[in-house]
DNA sequence: TTTTAAGTTGACCACCTTGGTCTACTAGTT
DNA sequence: AACTAGTAGACCAAGGTGGTCAACTTAAAA
């Protein structure tokens, strides 16, 4: 992947300047079409530089990946917490750790979400373990140990985590379109969790049995002291 | 758009070779990696017969566009039954409308997701406005004339709508998902408007009162006589 | 101070693809 | 025979590609 450590070794700033420039290249272009030239001239290094660190482009896609798939495990999936067996909470958890790290590193999420549309690309071995190893992982923290009991009993309950899910997926993708081009900094995430909520409630209401005022407050994490 | 009528003179089969080439070609690589060199060598065409029938690449693009829109008109908005008020079953309708036309003409569908992702496009005055006419109608025939009293009282209709649509868009995405590369003959439809109804069952017991019985026969329109 | 080595640059290379043109050709009609 | 609409594809200048390499700088070692 590297030629030597001398990538490693540089100085923090330049080094992320580089992988930022590449990620971001990548995954707006795609592997074929991105261009080193233009990956270059965005991290402001010369030419000969990334092929000094980097045997050729491929190499430098699969450091990215790897980078990328390792920060994910990191800062996203190993923080989930299966003791939550509330389902919908567990994707309330889930959502909130999603908008976290699309916050703080946009252009890795990007880069992946690019990445599962490629069709032409081989891996080496260990990413490819790697990859899978993470969407097993991925899928056992949102499903493990889940309490069914909380679901109504005139309603299937593998086809209501199905629904919930969807409706999930499909407010995240809206509010996504929303939020465009908008400034990360100046959104009030606030309002968002709010919405969020009230949605999360309704789905409560539908697919939960009564159980009066138990599920007032959602938001068992609420000592977090971030804005979002 | 079209330099001369030579074009909508063609041979029905050569026409439609050279309009599914473009198509593909546009879809797969978006507006400006699109090559017409491709596109004639799929057609079967020679490359100066391209720029005989269309102006430039724009010129093609263009009638493209306005060649699908018309198509997703009248084969999709027009056919949809506003009549029926219960929203469950009017997607369901759509459902099955725009599985048709999926199926009828794939290319089409394809080529008009893939330029809702372009970026840099602009359209001559007549596409654009018959653009926006078709998404106000879209919306209307989607929303219009929906009875609100079917559902739960302690549900906001607005959001239930959005639920139930967020739902149906995931299970639809999801079975592109399973579906993509198998030939659509080989697809016993059957099975998968069943399970489909499966779903819609379940939104219906989630958000809409009991009404014992009532809805036990969702498909108004059993009467058609295609395999889907 | 001199030598050596690591780090860095961008001009350069051979190659490929692009949208579009134009000459030459065919086939059918007048 | 003359004309014309339809057709093919070689050709063009332009511009981009991943990757190389000789030349240069910087800094540490001898």
């Amino acid at each position: 992947m590297l030629i030597n450590d001398t990538f490693e070794n540089l100085d923090l700033k330049k080094k992320n300047r580089i992988i930022n420039a590449a990620l971001q290249e990548f995954s707006e272009e795609g592997y074929e079409r991105a261009s080193t030239n233009r990956i270059v001239k965005a991290a402001g290094i010369g030419k000969g530089m990334l092929f000094y660190y980097f045997q050729n482009k491929q190499s430098l896609y699969h450091y990215l990946l790897n980078y990328s798939l390792d920060l994910t495990l990191n800062d996203f999936l190993d923080r989930i917490d299966t003791s939550e067996k509330d389902f919908i909470n567990r994707m309330y958890q889930i959502a909130r750790l999603k908008v976290k790290l699309f916050a703080a590193h946009p252009s890795i999420m990007y880069f992946l979400s690019s990445f599962m549309l490629e069709k032409e690309i081989t891996l080496p071995d260990d990413i490819n373990e790697k990859f899978h190893k993470l969407q097993t992982l991925g899928y056992s923290k949102m499903y493990e140990d889940i309490d069914y009991s909380l679901f109504r009993q005139d309603i299937d309950p593998a086809k209501a985590f199905q629904l919930i899910q969807w409706s999930i997926d499909g407010y995240q993708e809206e509010l996504k379109q929303r939020l465009i081009g908008k400034n990360v900094h100046s959104i009030h995430f606030e309002q968002y969790w709010q919405e969020f909520y009230d949605y999360l409630s309704v789905l409560r209401t539908a697919f939960y049995h009564k159980e009066e005022g138990k599920y007032d407050n959602i938001a068992s994490e609420s000592s977090d002291k971030e804005v979002w």
